[in-house]
DNA sequence: GCAGGCGTAAACACTT
DNA sequence: GAAGTGTTTACGCCTG
């Protein structure tokens, strides 16, 4: 059945590809940026203090984090074209400047992206407002952010599908019940292997993979894969196998994600980055506050609010249906698997799902505000760090 | 050298 | 019937 060509004409004309992409990994790697993202990562939870101490008295440590942090601005607008994941957990989320990336955008056009088809899909459900989507869109996401695509052979939506299909971190979920709304299902990511993802994505060699990774503020999410029962039993081979379920980091129990204990698991970390050290101070920001305390707060809040509270965005709002807007955002987003006959006539438990979701949404808010006050708290240290070291220089 | 992850191609079934 | 979608199998490359 299989193929007998093997490695078709297609994939060696693609061997120049593959060797820019492999000269594009080598370009991030040897930039400032990443090496940057890499001198502050922590390796493991708790640095000793001596190596710690290394580490943060390192001059070229610094210069390059300094470096990189002249780079991201808080609130910056504009959407790298090739690094759409400090998007995923929304919008909101502090950025890098879009011309920190603007030479791998004028690689990206033309080359590989550096991401596996199973995180460009992630990539792509996660940016989605319901955190599903068709097969159709995924592509269109894929190919809207990675131009590559659009001039590459067909195959690669072979590739997608195949993904979809085989890796175990998606699920495909139905459509909107009783609702025949084109073809195919929606496809959404697996909460269990979403740790795992992201942990995939903390790989790449981009360092806002990881850097602005918004840390779920909240429990899970009840999404659409959670609301709706799977389409298949968990019948996926090997490709799930890439994240193992059982040594995936807990990001809801541990939210410094890029800090994680097991040895096992700290070759994801061999190199130390800004990155994470960024996140690291996300999660230092358990000394400054605690996560829950949050909840509370901003659950509090939002209770408080929701009986006529406006000014924030729920997912309730963008709810169009996605056969009258079958290629906007806000689409897919809010309709599958919702009964769109509940609309009509919300009743209490509509309502008390709405509260919920903008419960979820608030929660998430106060996620990314615990991200900001990380990347405060990381530039803090850094630049009291930087006065330090150059007043010890002056004195010599 | 081996195993696992990944990309790719292809065949087939099913749905729209 | 065509096109799109989903599943499965097979193979080669790359990396640890």
């Amino acid at each position: 059945m299989g193929p007998i060509t093997g490695m078709t004409p297609d994939k060696k004309a693609e061997a120049p590809e593959a060797e820019k992409a492999a000269g594009l990994r080598q370009i991030y790697r040897m930039g400032s940026l990443p090496e940057a993202v890499d001198a502050a990562r922590p390796k493991a939870t708790l640095v000793d203090s001596e190596s710690a101490d290394d580490e943060l008295t390192n001059l070229n440590w610094l210069h390059e984090s300094t470096n990189l942090l002249t780079y991201f601005s808080l609130g910056s607008e504009g959407l790298p074209i090739v690094s759409p994941i400090y998007d995923i957990e929304g919008d909101n989320v502090p950025s890098f400047s879009p011309s920190c990336y603007q030479n791998l955008e004028k690689i990206s056009a033309t080359s590989k992206p550096p991401y596996s088809f199973s995180l460009l899909i992630y990539m792509a459900i996660e940016h989605s407002p319901n955190k599903s989507l068709p097969v159709k869109e995924i592509y269109s996401w894929i190919l809207e952010r990675f131009p590559y695509f659009a001039t590459a052979p067909t195959g690669w939506k072979n590739s997608v599908r195949h993904n979809l299909s085989l890796n175990k971190c998606f699920q495909k979920v139905e459509r909107s019940h009783g609702k025949v709304n084109g073809k195919g299902s929606l496809w959404c990511v697996d909460p269990e292997y979403k740790p795992n993802l992201i942990q995939a994505l903390k790989k790449q060699p981009f360092p806002s993979a990881l850097a602005f990774y918004t840390p779920p503020a909240s429990p899970p999410r009840i999404l659409d894969c959670e609301k709706a029962k799977p389409l298949k039993m968990p019948k996926k081979r090997s490709y799930g196998s890439t994240f193992n379920h059982h040594s995936s980091i807990n990001l809801q129990e541990n939210h410094s994600a890029a800090i994680n204990t097991d040895p096992k698991e700290d070759h994801n970390y061999s190199a130390s980055s800004m990155a994470s050290q960024c996140c690291a101070s996300r999660s230092s920001m358990s000394s400054l506050s605690s996560v829950d305390e949050v909840y509370e707060f901003v659950s509090k809040t939002s209770h408080a609010g929701s009986d006529g509270s406006e000014g924030f965005h729920s997912e309730v709002d963008t709810d169009i249906d996605y056969e009258d807007d079958p290629l906007g955002d806000s689409g897919y987003a809010a309709q599958p698997c919702v009964d769109t006959s509940d609309k009509s006539q919300p009743s209490k438990k509509a309502l008390k799902e709405l509260c919920q979701e903008i419960d979820e949404e608030l929660k998430e808010a106060a996620g990314s505000l615990l991200h900001l006050a990380g990347i405060s708290t990381c530039l803090g240290s850094l630049i009291s760090t930087a006065k330090t070291q150059s007043q010890k220089q002056r004195k010599k």
